[in-house]
RNA sequence: CGGGGUGUGGCCCAGUGGUAGGGCACUCGCUUGGGGAGCGAGUAGUCGCAGGUUCAAUUCCUGUCACCCCGACCA
């Protein structure tokens, strides 16, 4: 391509509304243009970076016999209807209706569908396992779209989705997509982790999140050197040694203190002069509309989505003041464990609770708490899970040697074990080699394409602008002539030319070349080149022609070398 | 949705109760020619929209819309 016909319209200055590195240079490059807040255009250059990652992925989903198609965005109710989602999913699936009053909706991923094509269709363990998988673009009304293409209402993504006749199957297959999504981020060169996720709104019994780790990244991940990786909304917390209680005080007697206006663990252990880790932090929740209790260690918070599954709960909220008042008999700030006239909501508490001895709480009467609370003594919970958000320091669950690091990534691929979830849910069934109608065992796999392309800028770039991979690039290599100080020569002019026009022509029967012929000055055209992140970079020149030589300097390097003319060939990529 | 902020040529921003300005970009000319050139000339804005106050509103007031930031969702 000859930068001078090619719609690159890079800028010198940052929009000022957006938000990350990643953004900024896009737009700068030129890759995307904002049409509106979470929408975005993709100009000729985003969208071949946009194709190569596609690319990628294709290939390696046809190696694990994946089969492309290409489903519906627009999509009736009614499958919606069948498993549920259509509530469940909430403000964030957009929503339309056709001029006779039947609601669809645009796509946020496409389990309903795929189900339903293949409930129709597969009839015999013999069509098994199947995998069908597609690009396109999803639509979700985020709550606050941000980072650009990283977080927008409308985005590409490539899904995945797989059929199986027996658990095993399933569960061999989820681990070769797997490594197959693990192959695409090494391809796409990325510093990545995969981690132990949870489920949403999409369901099943496990799922494993593709991190590129980046600083910026708006996921908070754990890992430990055992191997051991989790989101932290899914990070599994270590059990409390019982010996702790065996060195503890002996158990006093209850105690009520008046504690006027104060309510947080913070203002009562100030005025009592006591930790944190004392108190009985008390939460009132309501799960699907039944209220729970909920307790947890003074110095940790509760984990709503932990606590969300603990409880098989598909709407977790915390309950409203009057709610609260009306079950503990208290304001909100003053409910608790221990509990007189029976109230007859049951108590999660967390592991750390168990070992708090004369443990504070609230005394679920305004202005007062309650001293020397202890477990067992003084209220019993139905049920001690691990509900707590995990905290720095924390050992790791898996090997409990090493102490957890925690590190920021970016999700760009997540994939779920989903079983039978969906096919239950749309009756969807076929005969095993039995003659026995059984239900699909299903699996799907997401890799969001666009945020693939946000995330290898995010974690790949400089002052200057990106740094693409070569695998990613939009254009392998940009040729800039650069004309001599002074009058230019006409030999040279012609020279310099000539040399770029050969260059080019060759170097395009292999690779995607951009050629820079616009007659702009040497800076201009160097800044575009780092701007735009094209892997090698050639120069023509005057000065190196002398020497029949060209320069070449590589992106990712501060070194420039010269060539031989005839070698360049050789030398790129 | 709650809290905060911003809307002025394509982009970054200044400014004012008397109908608007700079830089960049763009067009033309001359000079220039290895890291976003210099000089000169020029094109381009109903000052987000609607209402109100006023002799007069881009400026003050009210409403509204859009966008951005902080919190609850997800590839």
């Amino acid at each position: 391509m000859k930068f001078s016909q090619a719609f690159i319209p890079t800028l010198k200055e940052t929009p000022s509304d957006a938000d990350t590195i990643s953004l900024k240079l896009m737009l700068r490059a030129g890759l995307i243009r904002k049409l509106s807040s979470g929408i975005y255009e993709w100009l000729p250059l985003g969208l071949r970076v946009l194709k190569n990652v596609e690319q990628i992925i294709r290939e390696e989903m046809d190696k694990i016999g994946g089969q492309e198609l290409l489903l519906p965005a627009l999509q009736p109710a009614e499958l919606w209807e069948e498993t549920g989602r259509w509530n469940l999913y909430g403000k964030e699936l957009c929503r339309i209706k056709d001029r006779a009053g039947r609601e669809f909706c645009l796509g946020p991923t496409h389990e309903e569908i795929i189900t339903d094509i293949v409930r129709r269709d597969v009839r015999s363990y013999k069509q098994l396992p199947l995998m069908l998988y597609q690009f396109q673009t999803k639509f979700r009304d985020e709550i606050r779209p941000r980072f650009g293409v990283m977080r927008a209402k409308e985005f590409y993504m490539k899904d995945a989705y797989s059929f199986h006749a027996t658990e095993e199957d399933a569960g061999k297959y989820y681990k070769i997509v797997f490594d197959a999504y693990s192959k695409i981020c090494e391809r796409c060169g990325f510093k990545f982790r995969a981690v132990e996720a949870t489920t949403g709104t999409i369901g099943g019994s496990f799922s494993h999140e593709f991190m590129v780790l980046a600083d910026t990244g708006e996921e908070e991940i754990v890992s430990c050197e055992c191997g051991y990786g989790a989101n932290v909304e899914k990070a599994e917390c270590v059990k409390e040694s019982l010996e702790f209680r065996v060195e503890s005080l002996e158990m006093q007697p209850l105690e009520e203190i008046h504690t006027p206006d104060m309510k947080t663990v913070a203002e009562v252990g100030k005025f009592l002069n006591e930790k944190p880790e004392k108190f009985i932090k008390t939460l009132i929740y309501l799960a699907d509309g039944k209220p729970v209790m909920v307790l947890v260690k003074g110095d940790c918070e509760i984990n709503e989505e932990k606590l969300k599954s603990h409880l098989k709960a598909t709407e977790l909220v915390l309950a409203a003041g009057e709610t609260v008042e009306k079950i503990s008999g208290a304001p909100v700030g003053f409910a608790g464990p221990v509990r007189k006239d029976k109230i007859l909501i049951p108590i999660y508490a967390d592991f750390s609770v168990e070992n708090i001895i004369n443990g504070i709480s609230g005394a679920n009467k305004k202005d007062y708490h309650l001293k020397n609370i202890n477990i067992g003594r003084d209220y019993k919970p139905t049920e001690i899970a691990d509900i707590r958000k995990i905290k720095k320091g924390a050992l790791c669950p898996r090997c409990k040697k090493h102490e957890l690091k925690f590190s920021r990534g970016i999700e760009v691929g997540h994939t779920f074990k989903l079983g039978t979830k969906y096919s239950k849910a749309m009756n969807a069934t076929f005969l095993d080699v039995k003659g026995q109608q059984n239900f699909f065992i299903m699996g799907c796999y997401g890799i969001g394409v666009s945020r693939i392309v946000a995330a290898a800028i995010e974690q790949s770039h400089d002052e200057s602008g990106i740094i693409w991979n070569e695998s990613l690039a939009p254009y392998k290599a940009i040729i800039i002539p650069v004309f001599p100080r002074g009058l230019p020569s006409v030999a040279y002019y012609g020279k310099v030319k000539d040399v770029c026009d050969r260059i080019y022509e060759k170097l395009s029967q292999k690779y995607d070349v951009l050629l820079d012929d616009r007659d702009e000055r040497a800076g201009v055209k160097f800044k575009d080149a780092d701007l735009l992140g094209i892997p090698v970079r050639i120069t023509v020149s005057e000065k190196t022609l002398k020497e029949n030589k060209v320069e070449i300097k590589y992106r990712n390097k501060n070194s420039v070398n010269l060539s031989d003319i005839e070698k360049v060939l050789d030398i790129v990529i």
